[in-house]
DNA sequence: GCAATAGTGTCTTTCAGACACTATATC
DNA sequence: GATATAGTGTCTGAAAGACACTATTGC
C-alpha cells in the first residue's frame, strides 16, 4: 500500500516529491480518456427478447445506440439524450449495467463506456423504428442457461446473425444476466408491458427474459404475492375464447425498483 | 430517437451535416471528463464491518482509496495500483461496483469515479496500516436493513464519526448493498477469513456484513450445502474448551465468484 | 465431574413445482 | 354443447428457522 491517492488525487509516497495540491488545474495535467455511454433497449418482440440496434454507416455492421458523454452532462442524462427520450420515451426504464474500460475494446483510442439497459414495451419503440432505416429490433440468442453470463448474440428479422461492433456482445449479455438475476425480486417485467395487461403476458414476458417455460399456477401466486399487481375489473377485448381479466401496477410496484 | 449514435459516434439526425468519420481524430473533439477509480475495501475487525480509509491532506478529513486511471490501463489494474498490490495484496478480491458520475460530485471538476470493493482479511491489511499514519480502518455504520440501501457512516477507532469526502458515503453504503447481496450465493465471506477457519469465524463475518445475528444449525447447513467448504481433518489451537474443526476452500468455491 | 463451546437431530412452517380440476367466454 | 383459454385447489418435496440435544476438550 505504497501508491495511495486520497480523494482522486494521485500521490505518488515512494517518492521524496510533495503532494499535488489539490487545485482544479491538476485535473488537467493527466491524459484523460473519452467518456461513452452505451444502451442495451430490451423489448420483446412475438414473445422473444429483442434488443435495439442501429446500424453503422462504414462497414454496415451493427451496434448498440451509443455517444460520447458531454462534459457537464449527467451519465443518464447522456443515455436519455442519446435515445432523445424527451421526445418519445419519457419515463424510460434505464438502470447502470457496468462500466467497460480495457484499453483496446475500441480500435480509435482509448474509450471507456459506461453501459446502461433499458426496458420498454415495443408500441413505445414503434414510432421510432418507423422513423429511421438505420434502426432495428433483434432478437436476442443467449448460448448459457439461468446466471451463468457470458456474451449474446442477435437474429435480425431477416434471419442473419452479424457480429456486434466492439465488445457489445458482453454488454448485451451482461444486460440479459442482470435482468434474469432481477426478475424475481423487482417488478421489472411490467416495464415491458401497457398499464393494463393480462398475466398470460407477463407471464410471457418471463419466459422470453428466462428462456424457459414456467408453469401457470406457481407464476400466477408468485407475482400476485409480491403485491405489485392489483386486478383492475376490466377484461381484455372479446376473443375467440374466455377473456383474462386486465391488471395493473400498485403503488408498490412503482416503488420496489430494488 | 431523432438523437443517435452509432457505435460511440455521436451523430445529430436532426441537422442535415454528414455522419462524422470514424477517425481516431475525431475523439478528441469533445471535451473528455477525468475518470478515477475509487476502491472501497472491506474487512472485518472484531466481528464489525470495517472499511479501509485515508486521510486527506488539507482538510484532515478522510475519504476511500482512489486514483486517477492511466491513459492506457484497465479499470481493475488502475483500482490494484493505487492498493499497491504487487507488493501487499495479490490476489485480492475486486469487483466493480457502480460508476458515479454526477457534474457536481467532485468541487475540483467533472470527475467520473468507477467505484471498485475489494476483500480481504485483516492480517493482509496490518502491514500496510502499520507503514502509514494516513491510512486507518474505521467501523462501518449502516442505518438500514437488508437490502434497502442508502448512504453508510464510518466510526474510527477513537470514536469519532466524521462525514466522508465527497459521495464516498455513498459508495460505501454501494459496497454493503452489494455484499449482502451477493452473501448468500456467492462465496464472498470466505475472502474475508484466511485460507483455513472454523465455521464460527464464518459465520461471525455473515453477522458482521448483515448486521443480525444467525442461527448456528441453519448457518452451518446452508453454508455447507452450497459446496464451497470442505473439513481439512485439522483442529485449531487448543482453546480454554473443545477446539473446532478447520475448513478450507474447494475448488468449487474457487469458481463461483458469480 | 464441570464449564463452555462444537456440532447434530428433529419438528414445524413456508414456499416452489406439478398436476388436476373448475370457470367462462365465443361459436 | 364444443372448444379453448382463464383461473384455482391441493399434494408433495425442498429448504429455512427454532429448539433441544449430544459430543468433546481443558481443567
Amino acid at each position: 500500500l505504497t501508491n495511495i491517492c486520497f480523494g482522486n488525487i494521485y500521490i505518488d509516497t515512494n517518492s521524496g516529491a510533495a503532494p499535488l495540491p489539490t487545485a482544479a488545474a491538476d485535473l488537467a495535467a493527466y491524459d484523460r480518456p473519452s467518456v461513452a455511454v452505451d444502451v442495451v433497449l430490451l423489448t420483446v418482440v412475438e414473445d422473444r427478447l429483442a434488443v435495439l440496434l442501429i446500424r453503422r454507416p462504414g462497414d454496415e455492421g451493427w451496434a448498440l445506440p451509443g455517444g460520447f458523454v458531454r462534459i457537464d452532462e449527467p451519465l443518464e442524462a447522456a443515455v436519455r439524450r442519446v435515445l432523445a427520450d424527451k421526445a418519445h420515451l419519457p419515463g424510460l426504464f434505464l438502470e447502470q449495467l457496468y462500466t467497460f474500460g480495457v484499453p483496446g475494446r475500441d480500435p480509435r483510442g482509448r474509450v471507456i463506456s459506461v453501459a446502461y439497459y433499458g426496458l420498454a414495451p415495443l408500441e413505445r419503440l414503434q414510432e421510432a423504428l418507423a422513423e429511421s432505416a438505420d434502426l432495428a429490433l433483434a432478437t436476442v440468442e443467449v448460448a448459457w442457461a439461468g446466471e451463468t453470463g457470458g456474451p449474446a448474440g442477435v437474429r435480425l428479422p431477416d434471419g442473419a446473425t452479424p457480429p456486434l461492433a466492439f465488445d457489445h456482445a458482453d454488454i448485451l449479455g451482461a444486460a440479459v444476466k442482470r435482468l434474469r438475476g432481477k426478475l424475481d425480486y423487482a417488478p421489472v417485467g411490467l416495464e415491458l408491458l401497457p398499464a393494463r395487461f393480462p398475466l398470460r403476458d407477463l407471464q410471457a414476458v418471463h419466459e422470453a427474459i428466462l428462456g424457459v417455460r414456467l408453469a401457470k399456477p406457481a407464476f400466477r401466486r408468485k407475482v400476485l404475492d409480491r403485491g405489485w399487481l392489483q386486478p383492475t375489473g376490466l377484461r381484455e377485448a372479446a376473443s375467440a375464447f374466455r377473456p383474462a381479466e386486465l391488471y395493473e401496477r400498485t403503488r408498490k410496484g412503482e416503488e420496489d425498483h430494488g
